[in-house]
RNA sequence: GGGCCAUUAGCUCAGGUGGUAGAGCACCGGACUUUUAAUCCGGGUGUCCCGGGUUCGAGUCCCGGAUGGCUCACCA
């Protein structure tokens, strides 16, 4: 990446080029091209030709008007052979002194790998067997100025890749794969709620108070009504107003936005889907939640057993529900028992040598050692059910015991993939879960909950029973294709900014 | 933020114990009208991440820093 653009000699050379196509009169950054094709439907097509009236016959019958990057170039003389791609694949160009003229063909030769280009001509097949394009014409639609990367190893780099991930695209196609399968993936999600009867909704990204999860937000200002807000961290708490609103079935696809650490699993923005569905619990969404990820998976992978990491995955539904306290018992032999209170399951936490801050209630240390113990065990699908009412300020108590919440969250892969419950509809609970929130923060944890009056009044006018899901998208791209870190999943993950080369910091 | 590792040509990578920087691809010049990692002949194009230090001499050793990867902590 050097800024100075003049100053690599592969860059010279090219720039040598550019000058010498204006000298001909042709402005190398040109004007629209009209295609006939994609490379891949031209071959398509010359196929069904061949089939039908014989390799001869069809051979230079079809026209085809192509544009795209020149991504191999093999000079022979008096012919050349390149590779053109455009968004469909590769096709080779085959070009002649015979065809071309002596200027055209020179100026044929003259292409660097990079440049993008339309060309004219008709197809038929090497002797080698390649469907090519025996060129007429072209027309050099956009001069490159800088070399492409290694066109066998590809861009390995993995900085570069994320930083320039436009190169990674061009010459890695297996990642151009993930993106269109992430594209799919989104489009499967769409397809499945409209189908359902849920209405898409885009609700604010600007909150004057970061609700509906615990996290710490990115803080930010609006200048004209000298305003701090926050950028979301999750959609919730707006789109269940759309359910007191009565809109009933909604859901919405969008960036959260987590002022935390980054890693293999964690970007500062990332995608979520979160759904609302009034008069249903959280039994609903653990149904649509399985048959949805099934049939996406379907939909794009083409079966239900899909390989992660060298690991199968059977998500066939049902998957089976778990209660967290069964799974603490099963997993990690901690019995309900040791965990009847506060100081008991302090002790317990303390017996299994797990830190936790000393005043940590009963459902922080269920927690903890739940995600301790338990988690990195859940490699199949399995949804984990009943979390402890403190970590969970905005689910509805169980009916057959108000210390746990009808929530779950579904784990594949040792990892959580989503987050659903019946959704707490009684105002005057959600005030003291608020206020308990509000002491957490007072005793220093940042990521607890704020007050929310203007949700309350929402909820004060009366909400139906509601059950409402959130999955995380990326995490579940990875998993779908089968990749090892969400920077994968996303195009232009947060990268922290170079440092300038000039040696600014002071010496010693 | 802590720990470990990495950073050498446009790209992919080599460079025991300190002694004038290498290969393949790409690129430049030449040959070649069905090649495909084309081939053949000739050419090395460099801020060895940055800044100090040790040394007669540092890509190599020491210190500090930057960026990245993995990992731990926090989180989805």
């Amino acid at each position: 990446m050097n800024p100075v653009l003049d100053e690599n000699p592969l860059v010279q050379s090219r720039l040598a080029k550019l000058e010498q196509w204006k000298k001909q009169g042709i402005y190398p950054f040109g004007q629209r091209f009209e295609r006939t094709h994609l490379a891949a439907d031209a071959e398509q097509e010359y196929s069904r030709l061949e089939a039908s009236q014989g390799p001869e016959q069809a051979a230079h019958q079809l026209q085809v008007a192509l544009a795209g990057r020149i991504v191999s170039f093999r000079a022979h003389g008096k012919a050349s052979f390149a590779h053109l791609q455009d968004r469909s694949g590769r096709i080779q160009l085959y070009g002649r002194l015979n065809e071309l003229g002596e200027q055209g063909y020179q100026d044929f030769q003259k292409l660097d790998l990079g440049d993008i280009i339309g060309v004219r001509g008709r197809l038929f097949r090497t002797h080698r067997g390649e469907i090519t394009v025996q060129v007429d014409s072209f027309q050099l639609l956009s001069k490159s100025l800088r070399p492409l990367p290694e066109k066998w190893h590809g861009l390995k780099d993995v900085e570069l890749r994320y930083r320039q991930r436009y190169l990674d695209l061009i010459v890695n196609p297996e990642v151009r794969q993930v993106f269109v399968t992430r594209s799919r993936i989104i489009a499967s999600i769409r397809e499945f709620l409209t189908a359902r009867g849920f209405l898409e909704v885009e609700t604010p990204s600007l909150h004057p108070i970061a609700g509906g999860a615990n996290a710490r937000p990115f803080k930010t200002h609006h200048n004209a009504l000298d305003m701090d807000l926050y950028l979301r961290i999750a959609p919730e708490l707006y789109l269940k107003r759309l359910i007191v609103a009565g809109l009933e079935k909604v859901f919405e696809i969008g960036k959260n936005f987590r002022n935390e650490g980054i890693s293999i699993k964690h970007n500062p923005e990332y995608t979520s889907m979160e759904l609302y569905q009034a008069y249903a619990d959280y039994n609903d969404m653990m149904a649509i939640t399985e048959e949805l990820m099934a049939t996406v998976a379907e939909k794009v992978r083409g079966t239900l057993k899909i390989q992660y990491q060298g690991t199968e995955i059977d998500l066939a539904p049902p998957w089976p529900r778990v209660p967290m306290l069964e799974a603490l018992e099963r997993y990690a032999g901690v019995r309900a028992a040791m965990l009847a209170d506060d100081e008991a399951a302090r002790s317990t936490a303390a017996r299994l040598r797990v830190d936790l801050p000393p005043n940590a209630t009963r459902g922080q240390v269920i927690n903890e050692l739940f995600e301790r113990f338990v988690e990195p065990k859940l490699i199949q699908p399995v949804f984990i059910t009943d979390y402890p009412v403190e970590i969970s300020p905005l689910a509805k108590r169980k009916h057959s015991d108000p210390s746990l919440t009808d929530r779950f969250e579904p784990y594949i892969y040792g990892r959580e993939m989503a987050n659903g419950f019946s959704e707490l509809n009684d105002p005057l609970d959600q005030r003291q879960r608020f206020e308990a929130q509000l002491a957490a923060r007072q005793r220093g944890d940042e990521e607890a909950h704020m007050m929310d009056e203007d949700y309350l009044t929402a909820l004060e006018y009366g909400m139906p029973p509601t059950g409402g899901l959130g999955i995380g998208v990326d995490r579940w791209v990875m998993l779908l294709t089968d990749s090892a870190s969400i920077r994968d999943v996303i195009l232009f993950p947060h990268m922290r900014l170079r440092e300038e080369s000039e040696g600014e910091e002071a010496p010693g």
